[in-house]
DNA sequence: GCAATAGTGTCTATTAGACAATATGGG
DNA sequence: CCCATATTGTCTAATAGACACTATTGC
C-alpha cells in the first residue's frame, strides 16, 4: 500500500457501544472490509465528512445508524487521539465516544454483507484490535465506569420499563463487582431518574416487582 | 472577508492556562492579532502543524512556548468541539487543554509585539471572547474544579517549595470556597503527593510552617 | 409450607465538617 | 505577654458496607 501524506489531517470518530448480552456487559467491534487495516477488529467508526456532518457527534451517530438502524439516546466524549502514526493514511486526530445501547436492541445491530461483528467483553476482546483501539476501548470502559461509580445510573442498557434489581444488575456488569442490595437501594432513593410505574410487576415466581422508567428530564 | 469552504476541516487546539496572581485564580487570554477576529479576546491556541508537531498535545505546548518561553509541566484534555460554523474559516475540530503555570512564573508570559494578554478571572473573564471559547473557558473551569473535587492536588499552581497552607489557598481559589483546615490536613496526610523538605521554613512573625515539595512520581 | 426474589431495617466503621485547643515563632 | 499562623485533637452528623429480617408471589 503506498503512503501518502495529506496535507491536512484525517479527522475522524470511534464509538465504542456497550450492551447487555445476558447480563453481562459486552462492546461492539466489526472486521474492517476497507483500505486499511482489511479484515481486521476495530471499534466501529470513521472519517467525517464535513458536506453532511454537524459535528463529530452527528458523524460519530450516522455511522452508527448506517450499520445498526437506530439512533442512540446519547452519546458521551472519553478523549481525542492523534498523531503522525496511528493511522496508516497519514496524521490523523480520532475523537473517541463510547454509548449505552439497550439491551432489548440487540439484535438491531447486524451484520452487513461486508463487515461481520461481534459482541466482545470490553475487558477481553478475544480478537486483536487495530490501530489504537485497544487503548481506545480501555480508555472507553475506564470512562464509563467512572461516571457510573460516579452514581450515574446506566438507565439506557435497559429497557424502557425495568426493575430496582435489573438497574443493579447493569451496574454490576459495568462495574464488574456485587453491589449490596441495601446500599444500592438507598442511594436510589436521593436519585431523581427513577419514575415508579403505576401498575406492572411480575416476572416469575416469586414475589412481583416494582417497574420503574427513567425521569423525563433523565440525562446519563 | 471571504469565506472558502476547506475540503477537510481546520484541526486546532486551545488552551485555557490557569495561575495564580495574589492567591486568585486567573486564567490567559490573548487578544488576536490575525485573520479571524483581529482584535477579538480568546484562548491562546492554533491550527496545529502536521509536518512538525507530533500530536495534539504537542501542538498545544509548542504555540505556548512560543508565547510564554517555557514548557509546560502537564496538559489536561477537557473536550473537542466541532461543527461548520464555530470558526469563520470552515469545518473545524478544536481540542480544549487546560494547564496550570506555577505562580512565581507568572512573568514569564509576555504580551508579543502583535498580540496583547490578559490574566482575567475565568468566572467574569471581562472581555467577551470569541468563537466558542467562552463556553469553552466555563468547560475547562469545570473539568478543573471537578478534578481538586475528586482530590487531586493542584501542585502545578505552587513554587516547587510550599506549605500546606498554601496548598489549601490555592484549593481554595480554584473551588470558590473556604475549606476547613483540619479536614483538609487529614486528607493530605493520607495523599502519597507530598513530601517533607527536612529544613526549611519560615514566612513572618509567627510560627515557622514546614515545607513540602511534590513526590517524585507525582502527576495531577 | 417451600423456593425465590422484592423490599426494608439495623448495626458499625469510616469520613467530612465544625470547631476547639495547643504550639511556636517575632515583637 | 500578645499576635498571628501552624498543627493537632475532639465531637458529631452523615454515609457506606455488611447482613439480617420481613413480604409476596407461584407451586
Amino acid at each position: 500500500m503506498t503512503e501518502k501524506k495529506l496535507l491536512f489531517p484525517i479527522v475522524n470518530t470511534d464509538v465504542a457501544l456497550f450492551t447487555l448480552i445476558d447480563q453481562q456487559l459486552r462492546v461492539l467491534l466489526i472486521q474492517r472490509a476497507n483500505k486499511p487495516d482489511p479484515g481486521g477488529w476495530a471499534l466501529p467508526g470513521g472519517i467525517i465528512k464535513p458536506e453532511i456532518d454537524k459535528s463529530l457527534e452527528d458523524a460519530a451517530l450516522r455511522m452508527l445508524a448506517a450499520k445498526a438502524l437506530l439512533r442512540l439516546p446519547h452519546l458521551q466524549q472519553v478523549a481525542t487521539h492523534s498523531g503522525p502514526d496511528r493511522d496508516p493514511r497519514g496524521w490523523s486526530v480520532s475523537t473517541l465516544f463510547f454509548s449505552l445501547l439497550p439491551s432489548d436492541q440487540v439484535p438491531a445491530v447486524a451484520a452487513s454483507k461486508t463487515e461481520a461483528i461481534a459482541w466482545v467483553d470490553p475487558e477481553r476482546p478475544g480478537h486483536r484490535l487495530g490501530f489504537d483501539h485497544g487503548q481506545m476501548l480501555a480508555e472507553a470502559l475506564h470512562a464509563l465506569r467512572d461516571k457510573v461509580e460516579r452514581g450515574a445510573l446506566p438507565l439506557h442498557l435497559l429497557p424502557a420499563r425495568f426493575t430496582l434489581t435489573e438497574v443493579q444488575r447493569a451496574c454490576e456488569a459495568i462495574l464488574g463487582r456485587v453491589i449490596d442490595k441495601g446500599a444500592f437501594r438507598r442511594q436510589l432513593k436521593s436519585a431523581r431518574d427513577l419514575v415508579k410505574v403505576p401498575g406492572a410487576f411480575v416476572r416469575g415466581a416469586q414475589r412481583p416487582a416494582q417497574m420503574y422508567r427513567a425521569s423525563a428530564g433523565f440525562v446519563f
